[in-house]
DNA sequence: TAACATCTATTACGATTGTAGGTGGACTGG
DNA sequence: CCAGTCCACCTACAATCGTAATAGATGTTA
């Protein structure tokens, strides 16, 4: 697998790693909110997953602890969860792409982007 | 749990459901392409399980087979996939949105409707 | 250097998912 | 009515995920 099915958790792990750099396990988890905030081992062993998976690996080390660094970047990790997304649904897309609208929070500008990149889809449909 | 969780197997079966009407479990089996097709008794499980999960249930019995029903709407489930997909992105919408729409096979229509959705979005956002 | 804190490594366990085999009961065609 | 087919029901099992405890190594500090 050149990218890996990576859970909800193993993302939010990865996404530590992208926003923060190159990271150690307890800087890792204290990217969790307090609140509900998983066990230092239960990090460590996603991590050691992942790691498996190669999504990351092991840098070097500072002290006694190790520093992990990504090996898939944001973008390939989001588009295989988009593309499993779309497995999901059997190419039944409309309605979903309705309800993604209404539900995604949008930005005025995440709208302007998203018709723009439209307009240029429907006119490459017209006008192959 | 009002809206169970369903995994793709699950979902797929349900669309059996949604999209045949009440059917028995060969029927259902049948649906899936020769190709990679589940066994007879895999199917049954999952409909033993959907069955749990109060997402289907026995109607009534001809022959010796039990007749299913779908007990949740597609929109339901299609509405709870969606949360969890936006569950697993924390928020950042903006580059996944993009992703789907490039990725997402839509058809001049599905195009259409999508950008009157926007327009009126975009529009409640300017004048609240 | 002795105590303390921190990290690593290993192991475990329950839930969920996909997969299916086996056994025995029900129905159907001859 | 009896053989073959189809179905229901139970059981099993491996993989993945979330959760974490424990034990032992290492680094820090008074």
């Amino acid at each position: 697998m050149r990218l890996p099915k990576l859970s909800k958790l193993e993302l939010q792990i990865m996404d530590a790693l992208w926003s923060c750099g190159p990271s150690a396990i307890r800087e890792i988890q204290e990217t969790f909110p307090q609140k509900g905030r998983p066990a230092y081992t239960t990090v460590q062993t996603m991590v050691y997953r992942l790691e498996i998976k190669k999504a990351l690996r092991r840098m070097h080390k500072i002290g006694n602890a190790h520093i992990f660094e990504p090996l898939i970047s944001r973008d390939a990790a989001q588009r295989r969860l988009v593309d499993d997304f779309l497995g999901m649904l059997g190419g039944r897309m409309q309605p979903v792409m309705a309800q993604l609208i209404e539900a995604g929070n949008l930005t005025s500008k995440d709208v302007a982007d998203a018709e723009k990149l439209l307009r240029d889809l429907s006119k490459r449909k017209k006008e192959p």
